[in-house]
DNA sequence: AAGTGGTCTAGACCACTAT
DNA sequence: TAGTGGTCTAGACCACTTT
């Protein structure tokens, strides 16, 4: 449980990870109180035998974990950990397309149709055009866990509807082999409930909680090309995260 | 919407962010497109006459916002969005303490009690230690919008249960003052609908869609000493998050 | 005036990849 | 072997805060 002091050169960690780490363990072992100053970076430069970009590059990398703040003139200081800084991942839905062998995506549904008012709205189009409405549901070990419907823009320059299907192939999305042909998108987590559809698909009861993701993709233009909605079951996914110092020492 | 071509070393921007979004610009308007190689470090150094960590600290940042990945010998390449490594913070939470006079912290109810099934768990104490109970409820413009119940480890050593409540108040935990005197927390993020008492205290309907964001918070010893749930309606939160090369040019 | 964080240089050496 | 990313040095200058 004791406290690395110094900096092995030969380490395979790089230096400035390992002073990170070092100052780490420092502030979790209540050597530095929250609103204590840091050791300036000079001190630090000769107490570790490191160089001053080396010593910068570590208490920007505790910048960035919310760990400490600076004050130019002044000095670097540990902050309280708050929930202001805390972010959640969608590390959860990326597992899902880990091993493609227990994980299918299942095509319920393809049809060309035309723009309601949301859809018209979200893909900057007029009411009546033409789009393609596909809706999709991801089985994961024979169990349906995370369902997809989705409205892009009908191009009538693409060959078919076969080549619409990969504008945003779900698993290029969560993966990123690069099969994914936006340029950006706009996310959204909101509460919901099921609704009778949603519960059949994903086999359970209507009314039962669960989480919407909504997105909206552009493409290099910025102009919308698909709009949709995943929804998955309360009781199958939970987002996590932490605040302080976790992990580590 | 040109875009900019050379490193102004006068500008309030520094060296390595102009560089950074000049290549997010490169990256935006389709100059490089997924998959494509980044000029290499050195060439980079040539062309905007930087040095060469000032080069690397970009190439840093573009890493961390998911917008390249590097192959060392190899290059440095143009990722395609994916939603793997979208994050979404709570600064909605946050904003809700901003202006101390449109929000108010009312306390429900505070007790003594004895530790449940579930307390004694999260606590890591035996059922039947005295624990205290805590139910707050953030007023937001005389409207009820978050309600908290926490459990905290009864500590006969500190003066009074007034130095309890102390020991994470609202505010601090969000907005960081240094007044929360805990080392880390873990949270959860869940999809609930409100039960009865809950919808009563936020003044709507039970069933209705809601966040629960659960949280254990850790001592300096790495023991718990504080459980509990924030509980919103989900009509009004939203977590937004973004993919790709979003604000900006 | 002295100390602190913030940026930057112009090299260096290493590990790795491609040819 | 040549090129690439990854790390690091030993200074420098500036803006800012503290005393």
């Amino acid at each position: 449980m004791n406290i690395q002091t110094k900096i092995y050169r030969q380490a395979s960690d790089p230096a400035y990870l390992q002073l990170v780490n070092i100052l780490k363990s420092n502030i979790g072992q209540g050597v530095y109180l929250p609103g204590d100053r840091l050791p300036s970076e000079s001190k630090l430069c000769k107490q570790y035998g490191v160089s001053p970009m080396t010593v910068r590059r570590s208490i920007n990398a505790l910048l960035d974990q919310g760990i400490v703040s600076t004050v130019q003139g002044s000095g670097t200081y540990v902050k309280a950990p708050d929930l202001g800084g805390v972010t959640f991942n969608l590390d959860q839905f990326h597992e899902l397309f880990r091993d493609k062998e227990r994980t299918r995506v299942k095509i319920l549904e393809v049809l060309i149709n035309r723009a309601d008012d949301a859809t018209a709205k979200r893909l900057k189009i007029r009411v009546g055009e033409r789009t393609i409405l596909i809706r999709r549901v991801l089985v994961r070990d024979g169990d349906p866990t995370l369902y997809h419907r989705e409205h892009l823009i009908y191009d009538p320059h693409l060959p078919s509807v076969e080549a619409e299907l990969e504008v945003t192939s779900l698993h290029g999305l969560f993966v990123g082999t690069g099969e994914s042909k936006f340029k950006r998108g706009d996310l959204e987590i909101k509460a919901a409930v099921l609704s009778k559809e949603e519960a059949d698909i994903l086999n359970t009861m209507p009314m039962q909680p669960a989480f919407r993701l909504e997105h909206v993709f552009y493409d290099f233009n910025d102009n919308p090309v698909s709009w949709g909605r995943f929804i998955c079951r309360g009781d199958r996914l939970t987002f996590t995260a932490s605040v302080g110092l976790s992990g580590l020492k």
